[in-house]
RNA sequence: AAAGCAAAUUGGGUAAUUACUCUAAAUCAUUUCGGUGAGUUGGAGAGGAAAGUCCGGACAUUUACCCCGCCUCGGCGGGGAAGGGUAAUGGGUAACACCCAUACGGAGUAAUCCGCGAGGUGCGAGCAGAGACGCUUUUGCUAGCGAUAGCAAAGGCAUCCUGAGCAAUCAGGGUGAAUCUUUGAUAUAAGCUUGAGGCAUGCCGAAGUCGAAAGAUGGGGCCUGCCCUGAGUAAAGUCGAAGGGUGAAACGGCUAAAUCCUUAUCUGAAUGCAAGGUCGUGUCCCAAUGCAAAUUGGGAAGUGCCGCUUGAGGUUUUGAGCAAUCAAGAUCCCAGAUAAAUUAUUACCAAGGAAUUUUUCCAAACAGAAUCCGGCUUAUAGAUUUGCUUUGAUA
RNA sequence: GCGCCUAUAGCUCAGUCGGUAGAGCAGUUGCCUUUUAAGCAAACGGUCCCAAGUUCGAGUCUUGGUGGGCGCA
């Protein structure tokens, strides 16, 4: 679990994020970044009720891509704001999180990205 | 041993490293001395349904109708109506539509399971029509395979008398009542009572019944028994060959409102912790006062804290009770987040399946707290225990 | 989290007190017109979301489920 300065933790956070950041797609995952005045990179993970109707399956998406970036924090590059919306379908057979490593990569975000990291 | 029924428990465990949430302790930094921040160590961290939101409470805020009483005169207290629920009998509970016991009805060989169950009314609320439901039987004739239909005559319920029969009962006569409709009188919450009078029970038609079908019937549905004489048998109130009476409507039996009416009983109502509070905090807008600075009041969108977890609590002992449950004692503290924690990895053990022969592989249900409790309902892989029933075998 | 509404023909909706389900539009066929449109007429089209119960009989009443939608700081 991240520290709580990683964290997204205001809604008008969130909003600012969702509506003036750059998108990236990487497969069904939407990545919304926008550069912020902090000296640290915060995350949010928005899971809604149209993936899955069931709350353990959605808890366990984020939990996923939480753990992702948990492992990667000291490689990402700082003062970065970042939300994840993850969409319908993702995750059905397994968790293709080195996919979303390279997707931060091609933007610059990373700087030695380790293929490692696919999590079952 | 097989099949079945019911109840209860469990919902993997241990260890290591790691992340997060809450909490306790001391340390460091800062401070407006209230705190705030940082890392360190210890403790705790999802469920039997956390779900559906179908009921019932606790808790919080606001408040309507009528009457009575009190006073500080706009509040408090009490009662009622309306509305809403419930419905065998009794008990339990804070309360319930829940639970327990007993009786009754139904299903099953049985263990056992199921039952929203008071009383009344009594069913096309279709069509036409001013008006539509109290209705059927016996005898004779005609038609039809039949269910039945048409025409004519005579009837029905209660009670009394007369006659017939061993009897149940039947026949004749007298008296009284009931059903339906209309009008009038009287009375009324619906309604009921009394008097008088009269019959278009037409067309279509669901279930059911009859029929091979066509069709007929169909004004809720289903049921067929009961009584007398009595050969006989060891015996007969009880079993019973055979015969007879009655069996139609019914004021015969059972059943039918989860939509109507009545009765009993319970309950103020509405909104739901996004309730609501805050002698928290800044920002924006409006109004008033003011030369101005500013102050006061109101609103808007944010945000912090409280509400928030010690409770109709858990475990256990004793007692009361058939039981649900209750009482007393001992002991324990067991999630509290807010873009929302409860994670990830590895090893071993236990248990399941498949291959194979002592190892390998696979899979592991339903599902994630959000104010808190008591129930109900729905989803659920597997494992364990206890009690009981039936059938078969052996002793 | 708390609290509500709704599901009927291809589409939009009626259906009161249980008696066997309709309206408009669209599609089909015919008439009218030189032809199309408009208009007129006819027929077609329904698991009344699913399951159980009450009832002689359920779209309607009761209970449970499924899908869709809405409000509240």
């Amino acid at each position: 679990m991240l520290p709580q300065r990683n964290r997204i933790r205001k809604n008008a956070d969130f909003g600012l994020v969702c509506r003036q950041g750059r998108a990236l797609f990487c497969g069904k995952l939407i990545l919304k970044t926008r550069r912020s005045d902090l000296d640290v990179v915060r995350l949010g993970i928005s899971v809604g009720i149209s993936y899955s109707p069931k709350a353990v399956v959605r808890n366990r998406a984020k939990r996923q891509i939480r753990e992702f970036f948990s492992k990667n924090l000291q490689k990402i590059q700082p003062s970065w704001d970042v939300v994840v919306i993850v969409q319908k379908g993702w995750g059905e057979s397994g968790y293709p999180l080195s996919e979303l490593g390279e997707c931060l990569a091609k933007c610059g975000l990373i700087k030695n990205i380790s293929p490692t990291t696919n999590i079952k």
